[in-house]
DNA sequence: CCGATATAGTTGTCCCGTCAACCACATGGA
DNA sequence: TCCATGTGGTTGACGGGACAACTATATCGG
């Protein structure tokens, strides 16, 4: 079963995708890492808790809203917590969820570290395009998540409800009623 | 020292872009380590192994050709060289280098996984995409891989200028990617 | 109201990647 | 010729992420 191969403009672009696919997470991580000793994963975690009401999330949501499973998001937390930068409590409403609150030194962190971030991301993306080609990308990575996600848990029009609004309505799964 | 920050359009592009380069990795890792028990990066190796020469290249090229670090090279051939996929000796014409050979066996794995492999990229990239958005979609990751490797030790012209010489015409199906 | 099942998180283990230290060979200058 | 420096690679320790097993709570059918 000779399956269909990659003529030469696909092949192209996907070794030059899959050289920025391995790359840029190690560019921001360095970046991260050298200004405020976070990885890139850690960051948006810290990041998505500074936007929520109350800078709480529950667990579960976190992890969705960061593309991570459950595992892993808990490993960070507990890190994080144990360097001060979150809390962790159970959640009044669910005996089995546990919320995550990002704690006042967190918040100090995020706001300090976000500029460079942000400058980071122009750096090595945004200002490497040119405002056309940001949306094309838009439309680009939509359609690639569509595929690597299906069930659609994730980002595409969740997150973007949520962040518009500061605090917004409550929310289905009630972060914190 | 407020720093520019994103537009709402930014915004969202690297918000899509940023789930993307977390969960391409993952999918196409579990492809490969289903159907041939191999890393991501180590089918990169293989396959670069694969095209060359000889089916030879020395470390610190392949190395670059692969975005990768030499310690992490390192550390990968020896777990394939383990595996008799890859075998080592050294360079005759310089007794630092060392040349990294893929075995007829390595040879045979890269053949048996390379359909899989490619019809994983199709599904998740290149056909989510119109043709009219792969060639933007290179365009674009062009763009940021300058930004990424400004000595641009990689790909670019290198590897290309390269590959069209190689196994290129020893055997068509080396094509993998 | 009880048991079965589903949901929410945590923990432990293993593997991979990074970093720093190190060894070996090559090259250029006194 | 001999040392200094630079380059090519390897090794070991450490840290983060994936996966599986486990605990605890909630929910639903009877």
């Amino acid at each position: 079963m000779q399956a269909r191969w990659l003529d030469e403009s696909q092949r192209a672009t996907w070794v030059r995708l899959a050289a920025v696919v391995e790359l840029l997470p190690g560019a921001l991580d360095a970046q991260l890492r050298r200004d405020a000793d976070l990885t890139h994963y850690e960051y948006w975690v810290v990041s998505m808790l500074s936007e929520a009401p109350e800078r709480t999330l529950r667990m579960s949501t976190l992890a969705q809203r960061t593309n991570a499973t459950l595992p892993r998001l808990s490993h960070v937390v507990s890190r994080l917590e144990s360097r001060g930068l979150v809390e962790r409590f159970p959640c009044p409403h669910d005996g089995r969820a546990t919320n995550a609150r990002l704690t006042d030194a967190g918040w100090s962190t995020v706001v300090a570290t976000a500029p460079g971030h942000v400058e980071a991301v122009r750096q090595y993306v945004i200002d490497a395009l040119t405002p056309e080609q940001v949306e094309q990308l838009s439309t680009i990575a939509e359609a690639i998540l569509a595929r690597l996600d299906p069930s659609s848990s994730l980002l595409p029009e969740d997150v973007r409800a949520t962040r518009g609004t500061g605090a917004r309505r409550t929310s289905r799964s009630g972060a914190l009623d």
